[in-house]
DNA sequence: AATTCGGCCTGATTGC
DNA sequence: TGCAATCAGGCCGAAT
């Protein structure tokens, strides 16, 4: 569920709440939620102590601490994550993976995470195209919102794949932070097909594209992101109010908000593609 | 080399 | 009522 504009609204939360922290300490209550870091829990926690928190940055999905200057704290958030700040003596809450005391005593960072898609772990920084990232993910694309995004260069590289579009804005590697309810908006806002051949798109259809994912991203990023329960939730544990914006994702049988035609769903890798069949009229070949 | 697909997880919901 | 099947879905690594 989150995408690149909860992922956000995290990050702002994060730092604002842990730049200028020094960690007194960490637990891990779940190891799989470390698993990442291959040296294991007490390696994590023990390189954990002691270090300052300078910045919290993001690409993509992928947040990031920032522990001096070669080194971060690298989480995602996976499906079902959450990173609150909670006052010591407030209850674990259930599901409860990773905990980061500070030397202040003030409220903790809690790693909240039901399904454990998610994870943190140390990883050292690295210098890329487009700037400075933690080295397991230096392989993820630059996002949309990232300075160094280069529209013409996305657009070349998208019409040299042969697949179809929308899992080309799925590839993390091409372009990140895109997931199947903000490439469900895009498409449908760009009245394209989920299922049209990149190679055959015109350029200018995929700038069309590419300016909707922003937009819509910016949209969200406005309402404070998207939420359909109490599992996507920023720092303070609050929901934001996006899902209402929802044009067509998960309203199967809805009423198109542009033409009134039924929102259809298309089984699409193991799981939903929502389009108008109208204004997204499915491809020739 | 580029692209596709299975597996990892748990809880809410649906169906028998 | 109880249990099983289904679905949600990002990412990695294996297979094609």
């Amino acid at each position: 569920m989150p995408e690149l504009p909860e992922v956000e609204v995290v990050r702002r939360g994060v730092a604002e709440h842990a730049v200028g922290r020094t960690v007194s300490g960490a637990e891990v209550l779940h190891p799989r939620a470390v698993r990442r870091h291959l040296p294991g829990p007490r390696d994590f926690t023990a390189r954990l102590a002691g270090r300052e928190v300078t910045a919290v940055r993001r690409r993509g999905k992928y947040l990031w601490l920032v522990l001096d200057r070669s080194e971060a704290v690298v989480t995602h958030l996976g499906m079902s994550g959450q990173l609150l700040f909670q006052p010591a003596g407030a209850p674990d809450e259930k599901h409860l993976r990773v905990r980061v005391r500070f030397t202040d005593d003030g409220p903790q960072l809690r790693f909240v995470d039901q399904r454990t898609f998610g994870g943190l772990h140390l990883a050292e920084l690295v210098e890329t195209g487009g700037g400075h990232v933690p080295q397991p993910i230096a392989h993820i694309a630059p996002d949309p919102m990232d300075p160094g995004f280069d529209v013409a260069d996305l657009v070349a590289r998208i019409r040299r794949r042969r697949t179809g579009i929308k899992r080309a804005l799925l590839d993390q590697g091409l372009v990140s932070g895109i997931g199947n309810i903000y490439a469900d908006e895009a498409l449908w806002r760009a009245r394209l097909h989920w299922a049209e051949p990149t190679a055959e798109l015109p350029a200018e259809r995929i700038r069309e594209l590419l300016a909707e994912v922003t937009a819509v991203m910016r949209d969200a990023l406005d309402a404070g992101g998207t939420s359909f329960d109490a599992l996507y939730v920023n720092v303070n544990g609050e929901s934001g109010y996006f899902d209402r914006s929802l044009a067509v994702y998960g309203k199967a049988d809805g009423a198109c908000p542009r033409c009134g035609a039924a929102v259809r769903r298309d089984p699409f890798m193991n799981r939903s593609a929502y389009s108008c069949p109208v204004c997204q009229p499915q491809p020739r070949s």
